[in-house]
DNA sequence: CAAATGTATGATCATTTGTTCATGTATACA
DNA sequence: TGTATACATGAACAAATGATCATACATTTG
């Protein structure tokens, strides 16, 4: 049997490793860590909401958003004055949850 | 039952994004990928062992290295006139494997 | 159409990160 | 003890990233 727990073996090409680190950097940041786990538990927010749930400026926000839609990780849509974000990439979500989940972290 | 595919809900605290943060920006990049493939495969590798298997310069290999197991992910052990480095954090090599199953990258 | 609201963008600056190079330190061995 | 091997370290610099500010753009509403 095969524990769910242990991982197969790792075996990446050099092309994967460097856009596995593409999204990890892309990632790597609190205020985007915060975004994904709001987006994780709400399925599409506007940038006020967001704005408003995370305490960040308007103008930071933005950057940090569109930045991560340009990286594949958000999606947008936009309805009358607000533009909705959505989590495109979940895979994030379990990335983030593997080491939240991290005892001595 | 819970299907081993889905996530629970994600509700971190601020100290812990930033704890999260810290190590996928640590981990965020392709030398650093390759050095966590070759120890999630190998259990312990001196410092020349992974430089010439991933085709390194021994300083900047070191930088690395060294500001691995400053982090938390490595560990390292003296033997003769050798180091050997091995996994501390065997946790980012599931951080990676989930990326690295992404269809789409 | 004018004003208000919601969001994006671009310039600028400070900070961090990645790399290189030169040199230092530890261990082994002749 | 001197020399070679293995690795670390620090300075210096380039490049990437993060934050702030001012301003532009799009949509709705009066």
């Amino acid at each position: 049997m095969t524990p769910t727990t242990t991982s197969a073996d790792l075996n990446l090409t050099t092309e994967k490793m460097e856009k596995v680190a593409f999204i990890l950097k892309t990632t790597a940041h609190p205020t985007r860590i915060a975004i994904v786990q709001l987006l994780s538990n709400h399925e599409s927010l506007s940038v006020t909401d967001i704005s408003e749930k995370l305490g960040v400026e308007q103008s930071l926000l933005s950057h940090h958003l569109t930045g991560m839609k340009l990286k594949g990780i958000l999606n947008s849509s936009r309805d009358g004055k607000n533009i909705f974000y959505s989590l495109k990439m979940r895979e994030v979500v379990d990335v983030i949850q593997c080491l939240a989940g991290c005892t001595f972290l």
